[in-house]
DNA sequence: GGGTAGTACTACGTCTTGTAGTGAGGTGTG
DNA sequence: CACACCTCACTACAAGACGTAGTACTACCC
């Protein structure tokens, strides 16, 4: 899949953050912080949805994006993209169990076993 | 931490296989299927060196490189640094729980049961 | 119809990575 | 000892990714 740079991330972190699709006027609208120029965010966008981490839509003569998949998905992704590279599956996932923290093993327990129920 | 590059990762395979440090002919000779220069395979153990996913002490006029951590924690690593992407790591972790094959998810079940007993 | 918004295309500097050359300093061998 | 050779440190360079932005053109609103 592949990382992002940093503004990509920024950027994607705004349309996670938002449950409708932005065109690249309201997207540069909410990155308050940098001070980029309209044609910045419109780049990074298009960069992005090249890459399959967004899909737009017209309206009108604008683009209007929205996040290919939710962020929880990505991360998960990425996380299996981690644990595809090593040579024994098993050491990692111990490995990463006995890293977690308590609260959130309480998490992944929880999910396993709703696994296991179904 | 950053992730690889491909010959950088295809080292890091070399020394992880090898429970012994080696010196950059070495690991040379070990990369049979690519024909690089020997300061090809030089550098990049320097650069991996320089990341810190190697340490190198001194033999005669070589150096001897190996790991600085397992394979395992690398990725265990990995796992953890793409959760933190996350801004809600508990729907993160519960995608990755339902995203694990079964008999993984047998592993991981083990390893945090244990983690309990603890 | 001029300002504004939006697009597509192009550009450029920096960093990373793969790949390698050069030159200097030891080392062993005939 | 002289020469071949190993290894190192340093430098280099092309390609690709990313941050950043300018230009030129079109369409719309007042």
């Amino acid at each position: 899949m592949k990382g992002l740079g940093e503004l990509e991330r920024s950027i994607m972190d705004i349309l996670w953050a938002q449950n409708t699709p932005l065109t690249a006027r309201e997207v540069g609208r909410l990155i308050e912080d940098r001070d980029l120029a309209p044609t910045t965010v419109m780049t990074v966008l298009d960069r992005l949805s090249r890459k399959g981490f967004l899909t737009r839509t017209r309206d009108g003569r604008a683009w209007r994006y929205q996040p290919a998949a939710s962020r929880d998905a990505y991360v998960a992704e990425l996380m299996l993209e981690a644990l595809d590279l090593t040579g024994d599956r098993n050491a990692a996932l111990t490995r990463f169990a006995r890293a977690v923290s308590g609260p959130e093993a309480e998490i992944l327990r929880r999910a396993l076993t709703e696994l296991e129920e179904k």
